[in-house]
DNA sequence: TTCGATTTGTTCGTATGTATT
DNA sequence: TAATACATACGAACAAATCGA
């Protein structure tokens, strides 16, 4: 058979590419997942009727999904089905918050929220969250409370237009983590932040708020949260007192 | 065919596991690797002497392999082979070294052996270790300048039955990264890092050292690099100076 | 430079095992 | 139990990269 053409009527993929089948069918479901037509934990199609859709074999798909797969997009169950990757709380905790007590624990934090503002995007927050300058955003204040204690304050931006018709309300009244709000009001997948982290010193409103000496050290992480195609969702500045706590990196080298 | 046996005098594979194959057919391969027969950068058979190797289809093979490169323990490059992964200098410092300029490049660090000392293991690093209280161990501190300026402080500890005979002269006239000295002068490939980072002041000797203040906020960095199987190679305890260089933990939530 | 042998990469398809409903 | 869906294993054919003659 000769390179690449579409069979049956099957859906035309990106055509002309030079990348592999695998690839044009993984991007093809991505794209279906980013739709925001599917909602987190519900099933895609089975294999086989991707198969069809697709007009490739099930070893292309399964190729496709591996990656997916890998990347916590997807969740395979056998016997059940592919999901879109759930994002529960717990799952959340587990993979996008790496603030642990020092004995090895993880402590869920309780969250409240200090204040929640409109506001307008400076030059580097834009750039961070690829949106113009000026644009609107949503900043939010949070202080996190880890075994009783104030362990953690963050500061959150966001743009309005990817979360539109946020409140404060909604915003403090959800019973979930502020990821699965992301995905579960408006679509957005986080599948992915990248962390910088610095030592600094508590200024004083810092210190009042986490009840310690003012230029105590603490843990800054600079945080961008990213959904499909590294896309920015989310800016976020956490101050952490690592008394108490301490932030993990477990594993290199993906994989396992 | 039923379900599980050995064909034609190949390698008896770990028999009568409950796994499935293409495990035992990457368990078998891994062991191959860690026996320290093998050198980083060297070719593992090909796809085909491996079937016959093992008995196997090669689509157990690949699927085998496929996950030890997906943990970077092994490379592969079409129309060549597939060799155990090389770690050069490069490598190392992408993979496991993510202390970066805050503007974001990667600074090339030169590294400074301040003493180098035989010692016996307490009861807390011989746990991290996985060897015996009391056990001989290497305790090493380095200082590490980064774009001129000393940046860096680290103390490591590893056992000696680890790497039997190495000596202050050889670690410091090495001409690689310390995990390019493991690999190519003890056969010990680091494959993964656990790291846990907090803030805390700078005492006496770290701040005459870095010279800086003295409470001067730094990072932080306990870390426990492992070979295969989790089997620990070292421990290290790195101070950072964060004014100017920062800690980055890109991408969550494995694969790309 | 060209060509052929070698080696991995991609795609196809089939059969059977195992978990779920 | 039966149907469904993913998991494992097999193997064939061809493409693409590499390397040496």
């Amino acid at each position: 058979m000769s390179t690449r053409q579409s069979r049956r009527g099957a859906v035309t993929l990106t055509g002309q590419s030079r990348q592999p089948l695998y690839k044009d069918v993984k991007l093809a479901i991505t794209r279906m997942l980013s739709s925001g037509e599917m909602q987190a934990g519900e099933a895609i199609p089975t294999e086989k009727q991707l198969c069809e859709i697709f007009g490739t074999s099930i070893g292309t798909i399964r190729r496709a999904i591996d990656e997916l797969v890998a990347e916590h997009v997807l969740i395979r169950q056998q016997g059940r089905g592919t999901f879109l990757a759930p994002y529960s709380p717990d799952r959340m905790l587990n993979i996008f918050f790496n603030i642990v007590s020092k004995d090895g624990r993880r402590e869920v934090p309780i969250v409240q929220t200090l204040s929640f503002q409109n506001d307008f995007s400076d030059a580097e927050t834009a750039k961070e969250l690829a949106i113009r300058d000026g644009d609107e955003i949503y900043k939010i204040h949070n202080i996190m409370l880890m075994g009783g204690e104030p362990a953690v304050l963050d500061e959150i931006r966001i743009s309005s237009i990817l979360f539109p018709g946020l409140t404060e309300t909604e915003f403090v009244s959800r019973d979930m983590t502020i990821y699965d709000l992301y995905q579960n009001r408006f679509g957005i997948n986080v599948i992915r932040t990248s962390d910088r982290l610095r030592s600094i010193p508590a200024d004083v409103s810092t210190a009042k708020r986490l009840n310690i000496p003012l230029g105590m050290p603490l843990l800054e992480i600079l945080r961008v949260a990213v959904t499909f195609e590294d896309r920015p969702v989310e800016w976020r500045r956490t101050l952490l007192n690592t008394e108490n706590f301490e932030y993990r990196n477990l594993l290199k080298s993906d994989g396992l």
